[in-house]
DNA sequence: GTTATTGCAAACCATTTGCAAGTGT
DNA sequence: ACACTTGCAAATGGTTTGCAATAAC
């Protein structure tokens, strides 16, 4: 389901990566180069041991060590191009906060889909809320549990009535 | 800040719980029933060792072990009677589900704060967004992050003009 | 040349678990 | 009596860190 569409962006995230470490007498090496290029080629959740498993898989060889994994994702968080949305299976969970428009999510019980919509009610009543109460907002998170449609269809069964006790 | 009401409950935690207890043939024990009244004294969030903090400060001498306050936890979660709200300092942070109204948090991002708030509206669009999707929903989360009106008030200077440069 | 960064292995730390002794029903 | 539970100590597993070697600038 691709609900949220990219965003139109001045800079590639190498860039805008490189204008982050600038500004704090941070180097871009080649670690950061892959790290970036594997995370920033889709737009898919992932977690730390996803990012090993791809630098890992790389033809060239050059990978990145789990350490260096860690750090760079906290530098990438640092510098507002990646989020922790959620924590499944004991793992912080990432997603893109560069080069896509703000979203929210469906988490579905059964196949622990994440599902993305974007939606401006959810915004606008956020915004209300904070301003009746005061608070400064820098950003929200909205997650809905439930089931999602793929999994609550009805599954083909012969004798449909039976379940109609 | 208490913006979130109590709600009309037949029975109390404890009675709750044995309920639940009893129908998977486990049992109310000592241990269990000081943790209840412990976690249910007050409508605070709390996480593991702020319970085994709590169990271990009682006069009567009558605590319980980290390992049993882990496992009482998980109880009370498939009880539906807690739930995980957060995650705070590598802990997760928990908030009862049971007697108290649905609701959403504000979490400062100064003092780290959490502060509730109900409001239907909230409600309201996740129902109809989860319509659009064909999710059949079981409940959401909403965490708005932003700095609260106390950590967003100036602080009181003597040379206020110094601050307009 | 300096200073930040890497990779490794060891350390951390919240949470989980095996097991023998104890307890609710 | 028979499970279910407890507490202890040890294990787990994701994430962090100290340190010597290496690479950006």
């Amino acid at each position: 389901m691709k609900e949220v569409s990219s965003v139109d962006v001045a800079i590639s995230p190498i860039e805008k990566f490189q204008e982050y470490l600038a500004t704090r007498g941070k180097r871009l090496t080649r670690e950061r180069m892959i790290f970036v290029e594997e995370v920033f080629a889709d737009h898919e959740h992932f977690d730390a041991d996803t990012v090993i498993e791809r630098v890992s898989r790389r033809k060239d060889g050059r990978s990145v060590s789990r350490s260096t994994v860690y750090r760079v994702l906290s530098l990438l968080e640092e510098a507002g191009m990646i989020r922790k949305v959620a924590r499944q299976n004991d793992r912080d969970v990432y997603e893109h906060d560069y080069g896509y428009a703000q979203h929210d999510h469906f988490i579905c019980e059964k196949c622990g889909d994440l599902i993305e919509f974007s939606n401006d009610s959810v915004r606008e009543v956020v915004e209300q809320i904070a301003a009746e109460h005061g608070f400064r907002l820098s950003h929200h998170r909205l997650e809905a549990h439930g089931v999602c449609a793929k999994c609550s269809a009805p599954p083909q069964r012969r004798h449909r009535k039976l379940d109609m006790i």
